[in-house]
DNA sequence: CCTTAGCACTCTCGTGTCCCGAGTGCCATC
DNA sequence: GATGGCACTCGGGACACGAGAGTGCTAAGG
């Protein structure tokens, strides 16, 4: 009874339940996949291997069926990594090339991740982390709001809305956003030529710095303006630095969701909880920071693997997650990855995720 | 036979089939709404009814369920409005008012129209046509590549990316984005100092016009520069005129997908079809404008309504659209909407519909 | 000690039958 | 025109049955 073979066993298991998705047995065991043995020498392995823990069968006299702990001993030790074919590397090459700003690059990498593996892509917006501020745009909007638009040096831009209460008094509070919809006041409130000048300054002020720097640099400009102004200026400034060091990781696109519905994906518990699971961006990010940090995972360059249970997620408890992180200058600013059934192509989805996970880190601005 | 009283029966038939969900007979429609009269009479009223084809029967001896034609008549006739209730008005108000920038509105309303329709939502992003520049910024970013940063008058942002060639000779070629993953070429080809005097010339030659004026301003200047320079600021100015002019109506967001793999919502033809329909945004998109701009099928106060196979899009057969036209200073700039089973409560949905589009319209900038 | 053939056993799944109930259409009556 | 009565139709659930697939176990062979 050796080893090897047992895993051999397990490993055609697997490869045949991805394929036909039906439980499999002894028999086409030995005829479809090359093992020189008779269907008996199987069933006593797959009774080993049932024993272990690696596959199960759904009831009595049906085949087996890998489980989560079949599948990742699979993804550890069996799963030959297959390279792209050269004309899908170029399809991603030019697919992605096409793209005309930062979101539609991201967009297309999700459209090309769903497509290439047959799942859903998720892709994380890379964070503005520790940038510096190129640009600070003041425009203002409707009554008393704020437009303010950040650029970072990294080349990505945030914008936000920042609501000021002119008091009739002398201190103009800056107050949070909570109720636009009450009585406009004075819509010439906001002069324009006030504004452009604090602009100015504020620009003037962050130039060159870095996010550290940002707020005493601020702060200069704050005391320096005239006092009826000050709180404005304040609001301004902790806006921006608030904005440039949260960290913003909280946006993600979906791609291919249509895929879960195919016929061939049935999950047993319906997929509404997959759905749901997908609409928590917040949940779902955790999930992905947490795989992309975690090197035990890590198989085939970086690529991170989550199967079935071991994801925290109820919803996705019948699905893997295949993520890898993605970044300019090398290190992880963002993530991307698949989301399929646990019986799922890993080989070719770990070569997709990785192929477009590597284009991007080459092509976005360190 | 009353003319009206059928009538009265095909809104019970409407009423008690969006609520069951079940085929609904001529017993239990006496039973459960107050038609004084018996099932026999009843079974009359529904013969007629199903003759002009306003409902039908899946098989014989089952109850009766609404066309397409029978929903149309109900909305159009016999729906009666049905306002929010006042601690829904406040719900929308207050979460919609903690959003902190556009689009983050547009993504909490989309979550909003899902939750309060428990279907899916779609929202369109306001275009940017006919709005004036209001501020430009150039952000190089690694190698040869250009960031360039649009802010429109209205507050929106886009941002594009321009690959400048630069060429050994007299004249560096501005090209399309095609070959992002080619040899870089020197990165010091892009001095900051002639980039923020050309962004510092374009801003000014910009400021106040609208997006009539542009070209020739910028020509202008185009013609004021170093003429190695020339090519580039072609190339800028093209890509900002461009931008603004483009009838960039091609991003949506949508929410609640989810809802739609809810028990509730058995489709015949399973959602795939519905699913992929909604992936296709360009389609979509233009089922919505063409909605928008339907006056035919409006009713209650601008908000459209597409049932069944009156969507183009086979894959929305079995679902009904309800969408509003959205915008500040009063006319439509985007739409936004909730999609659903044919068979869903249509007053309620169109109230939610109305009511946060009315909402964005007021909080949006004109 | 591992492999193999044989065999009895178990379970799922598809098929066929039957019956019940819901709902209808029609006719005669009020 | 509304109503009560009645025969008819059809879908769907309950049940039984057999076929097929797959297993575990045991005993024999290398």
């Amino acid at each position: 009874m050796s080893e090897e073979r047992r895993l051999a066993v397990l490993r055609a298991i697997v490869e045949d339940y991805v394929h036909t998705r039906e439980p499999v047995g002894s028999r086409v065991l030995t005829e479809r996949h090359g093992l020189g043995v008779s269907p008996a020498t199987i069933r006593n392995d797959m009774a080993a291997l049932e024993e272990a823990g690696y596959i199960a069968q759904p009831h009595t006299s049906a085949g087996r069926v890998p489980t989560d702990k079949g599948y990742r001993l699979f993804v550890d030790r069996l799963a030959e990594v297959r390279p792209l074919t050269s004309p899908q590397r170029r399809a991603i090459e030019t697919f992605l090339s096409e793209a005309i700003d930062m979101d539609d690059v991201l967009g297309r990498a999700g459209r090309l991740i769903a497509q290439l593996t047959g799942q859903v892509a998720v892709v994380q917006y890379p964070s503005l982390r520790l940038a510096g501020l190129r640009h600070l745009e003041l425009v203002p909007v409707g009554g008393a709001r704020l437009l303010v638009v950040v650029i970072s040096d990294a080349g990505r831009v945030e914008q936000r809305f920042l609501d000021v209460g002119v008091g009739p008094g002398a201190e103009p509070a800056v107050v949070a956003v909570d109720a636009p919809a009450g009585p406009e006041p004075d819509p010439g409130a906001l002069d324009e030529g006030t504004l452009s000048e604090l602009r100015a300054r504020l620009n003037a002020a962050a130039a060159g710095k870095g996010l550290a720097d940002l707020p005493t640099a601020f702060a200069r400009v704050v005391s320096g303006v005239d006092a009826a102004l000050a709180p404005l200026a304040r609001g301004i400034a902790d806006l921006v630095v608030d904005t440039l060091g949260a960290q913003r990781e909280d946006r993600i696109v979906l791609a291919g969701t249509a895929n879960l519905a195919r016929a061939d994906m049935r999950f047993e518990q319906g997929l509404s909880p997959v759905l749901e699971a997908l609409e928590e961006q917040v949940v779902l990010l955790g999930l992905l920071t947490e795989l992309a940090a975690e090197p035990v995972t890590r198989v085939g360059g970086g690529v991170g693997v989550r199967i079935g249970h071991e994801n925290r997620l109820d919803g996705l408890a019948e699905t893997s997650v295949v993520a890898s992180g993605y970044g300019g200058d090398g290190d992880t600013v963002a993530i991307l990855g698949s989301i399929g059934p646990t019986r799922m192509d890993y080989p070719g989805t770990i070569a997709s995720v990785r192929a477009v996970a590597r284009y991007l880190s080459r092509v976005l601005p360190g």
